[in-house]
DNA sequence: AGCACGCCGACT
DNA sequence: GTCGGCGTGCTC
């Protein structure tokens, strides 16, 4: 008599508050594939609806007091998940206050999941196969019979005879019968029709082409102790300083082959992955078909498939965006995040993971190397590297002993007050102009896409805002339209102002103003624009810059996306339009943030042979950031932040954990903060050191209709913190007070 | 969150 | 009498 076993599994259906492994019996059909880390469905609720579950534990049933439910299904042949991604799975629950399932999805590529009508996986690819249902001779008998009657039917019985099975396309096509013959034959019982799943293309061999990387003697010092580090036995993190141009790139492969050449495997995580091709080619050339690239713009099928090319153990190296941190690589040596500070490396929706957390959980567990890699560090990582957390290598060299580019401030208070009230200041048209003319090429960046566009009334000063969220609605000129950033919402463009009748301004510098302004200027130049819209019409980043590059188109617009890796040797004059929206964003980030920005804007100057110029426009010259950032002074930068902080009690002197409800009702949302507030005051004491800030109106106070307020704990973010403050909002959530609100807490909040 | 159960009001 | 409103409590 076989002993009943019980799964404990966690629930997709299951919200944070609820989240805990429920147990459900094993019925006997399942009991080989129904194994910790399967997939399964089980019913779930009082309406026993299906969800989807993820199995942690299989255990005897022997002693369950209550009556369980039953597995439904299993839905992988091989259990997706090792054990130690599940343990991960857990870490993040308590670390990121997100549920298992939550965790389990990021784990898992999105081509595994199963299309609403329930069967098939989105991105795998089936194919329809023709299969003999009777003997050979029978069929040869058959098709000899059918030869006057039916000829398309007894060519293909024909060719089954000697095939026994083929895909029904290769058969009508080869035959030329259509379709109606084999479904005539299969209602004759003659042949079966049998969708089968495809095997995914197997990946093209491709050798490395790359000779083995020749590092300088700064290089080198850095890698060998890195290296060191990676093989010594206690597991390490490390901060690489290194200015731009200063050739990180080339330490992390040489740690990547160190890593490979010992066995183990290594992950290159960048925060954006369409920017820097060049990144991935270089991997690719060193590592051949020994490299998967993983990052959110694959298809389905192909993050399914390099998903499996890595757990089948034929990848050494992932390169890729946060989301390949959770790669299913064995025995991981070695885990670079490059430009660490960006911010895209923390998740903003559930499970709201910081990669570099995931990325030490997972070194610790495998004895590897985490390196932390940048031009401008994080105040915090710099302060954990000066205070011997962190070890702390530097490149300070630029490649070539290449001279930064000359920096120019533009004072466009000056500009305004003389009459101009452009965009371009004189400084920056005079170079411009001077580039078009010795047919060198300038990059023009733009904080915000379109953000400033905006369109208000010259009259009453009417502005249009979102009437779902907090923000003025933006205008997009390619179809004329009003947009909202956060939920979607667009109208057109009324022809007045729907206040006063009064005629509409459409002021601000979006990119698509700087274009038109630019060739208002320079009517016979050709321009390109590189921002969320056009990269969604010309289809990606890289044409856009290829195109840049091989027809030296001689300007450049664009946001962010220009900032990153691009490596042009025929630009010589970068011009960063406005400096100040960066740099007054009012969050205690902002100061980091404008000058990491600055100096890779500036540093897209001057690659190639040419000394580079750079030009900072502002309205606030006199501001010591940007005089920091002109001079590319990370240190000096860093002394000014640290005491900042220090005065202000901001990271890294402490960390944050922001807790945010939500709701259609405002008064319902702060009257829940409240709550809040006192039932966190009530289980914290002062011997927990903890300042609890708030409620105040998150971000974005309003997002599709609910409010969000939420409340900042600054102290230190220990295992004691982060259970009280999960058991708070747990009960919370099930408290009827507040029915309709929900909660959720953020370790690193975004702003 | 999502859903059944149940206890009140308006209706054929 | 009964259909259906939503307030309440539970999810192996």
């Amino acid at each position: 008599m076989e002993e009943r076993r019980a799964a404990r599994i966690a629930v997709a259906a299951a919200t944070y508050a609820i989240d805990k492994p429920y147990s459900y019996l094993v019925p006997e059909e399942l009991r080989d594939t129904c194994v910790p880390g399967a997939r399964v469905t089980v019913p779930f609720g009082r309406a026993n609806k299906r969800s989807e579950g993820i199995v942690l534990e299989v255990r005897s049933a022997e002693g369950e007091t209550e009556k369980l439910k039953t597995v439904d299904s299993v839905l992988d042949k091989e259990p997706p998940l090792t054990a130690d991604q599940l343990q991960l799975a857990l870490f993040m629950r308590d670390r990121f206050f997100c549920t298992v399932y939550d965790a389990v999805r990021a784990m898992l590529p999105a081509g595994m999941w199963f299309d609403t009508s329930g069967r098939r996986r989105v991105g795998e690819r089936t194919a329809r196969y023709a299969i003999l249902a009777v003997p050979a001779e029978d069929a040869a008998a058959l098709a000899e019979q059918k030869r006057a009657k039916a000829p398309h039917q007894s060519e293909l019985l024909r060719v089954l005879c000697s095939l026994g099975e083929a895909p029904c396309a290769d058969l009508t096509e080869f035959t030329g019968a259509p379709t109606a013959s084999l479904t005539a034959l299969r209602k004759q019982g003659i042949i079966e029709i049998e969708t089968r799943e495809l095997a995914l293309e197997p990946e093209e061999d491709r050798e490395p082409t790359a000779d083995r990387i020749v590092l300088n003697a700064e290089q080198q010092r850095s890698f060998e102790g890195l290296a060191s580090l990676m093989n010594s036995p206690d597991p390490a993190a490390a901060l690489l300083y290194g200015v731009t141009g200063s050739g990180k790139t080339a330490v992390y492969v040489s740690l990547a082959h160190e890593a490979v050449n010992r066995g183990r495997t290594a992950m290159v995580l960048v925060p954006e992955i369409g920017l820097t091709p060049q990144f991935l080619n270089i991997f690719m050339a060193h590592f051949g078909s020994r490299v998967a690239v993983m990052h959110s713009s694959l298809s389905p099928r192909d993050r399914l498939r390099q998903w499996k090319r890595i757990k089948a153990g034929q990848v050494s190296v992932v390169v890729g965006t946060r989301s390949a941190v959770f790669a299913p690589l064995a025995d991981v040596g070695l885990i670079v995040i490059d430009e660490e500070q960006e911010h895209t490396y923390k998740s903003e929706n559930a499970p709201r993971y910081s990669t570099r957390d995931v990325a030490k959980y997972i070194v610790a567990k495998s004895r590897g190397l985490l390196v932390l890699g940048s031009a401008t560090p994080s105040v915090e990582s710099m302060y954990a590297a000066k205070s011997g957390k962190y070890s702390y290598f530097e490149l300070t060299t630029r490649y070539n002993e290449r001279p930064l580019p000359r920096v120019i401030i533009a004072n466009m208070r000056s500009e305004l007050r003389s009459g101009n009230g452009g965009l371009y200041s004189a400084v920056l048209r005079r170079e411009m102009e001077e580039n078009l003319r010795s047919g060198e090429q300038t990059i023009l960046f733009l904080n915000h896409r379109g953000a400033s566009s905006c369109v208000l009334c010259g009259e009453c000063g009417y502005t249009f805002q979102c009437p779902n969220c907090s923000v003025s609605l933006t205008y997009h000129s390619v179809d004329r339209r009003l947009r909202c950033h956060y939920c979607g919402f667009s109208v057109p463009v009324p022809r007045d102002c729907p206040d006063c009748g009064g005629r509409l301004k459409f002021v601000g510098a979006g990119t698509q103003k700087a274009e038109e302004e630019l060739l208002g200027l320079f009517p016979e130049a050709k321009v390109l624009r590189m921002d969320a819209d056009t990269v969604s019409r010309i289809g990606s980043h890289e044409k856009i810059l290829e195109t840049f590059r091989t027809k030296r188109v001689p300007f450049l617009i664009g946001t962010q996306m220009v900032t990153k890796g691009l490596d042009f040797e025929n630009v010589t004059l970068v011009g960063v339009l406005s400096a100040d929206r960066a740099i007054y964003a009012g969050d205690y980030r902002s100061g980091e943030r404008a000058f990491s920005l600055i100096t890779q804007v500036v540093g897209r100057s001057g690659r190639g042979r040419k000394a580079g110029r750079a030009v900072i426009q502002t309205y606030t010259p006199e501001n010591e950031l940007i005089t920091l950032a002109a001079r590319q002074d990370y240190p000096g930068f860093y002394q000014r932040e640290i005491e900042l902080r220090r005065l202000m009690e901001a990271p890294p002197f402490c960390d944050l954990l922001a807790v945010t409800v939500s709701g259609g009702d405002e008064n319902l949302v702060l009257k829940g903060c409240l709550g809040l507030l006192e039932a966190l005051r009530s289980y914290f004491g002062p011997e927990d050191g903890l300042r609890i800030l708030g409620p105040a109106p998150a971000g974005v106070a309003k997002v599709n209709n609910r409010y969000r307020y939420r409340l900042t704990l600054a102290g230190a973010n220990s295992r004691r913190v982060r259970d009280r403050v999960s058991y708070v909002i747990t009960e919370f959530s099930k408290d009827k007070k507040y029915r309709g609100l929900a909660v959720f807490a953020d370790s690193e909040p975004p702003e």
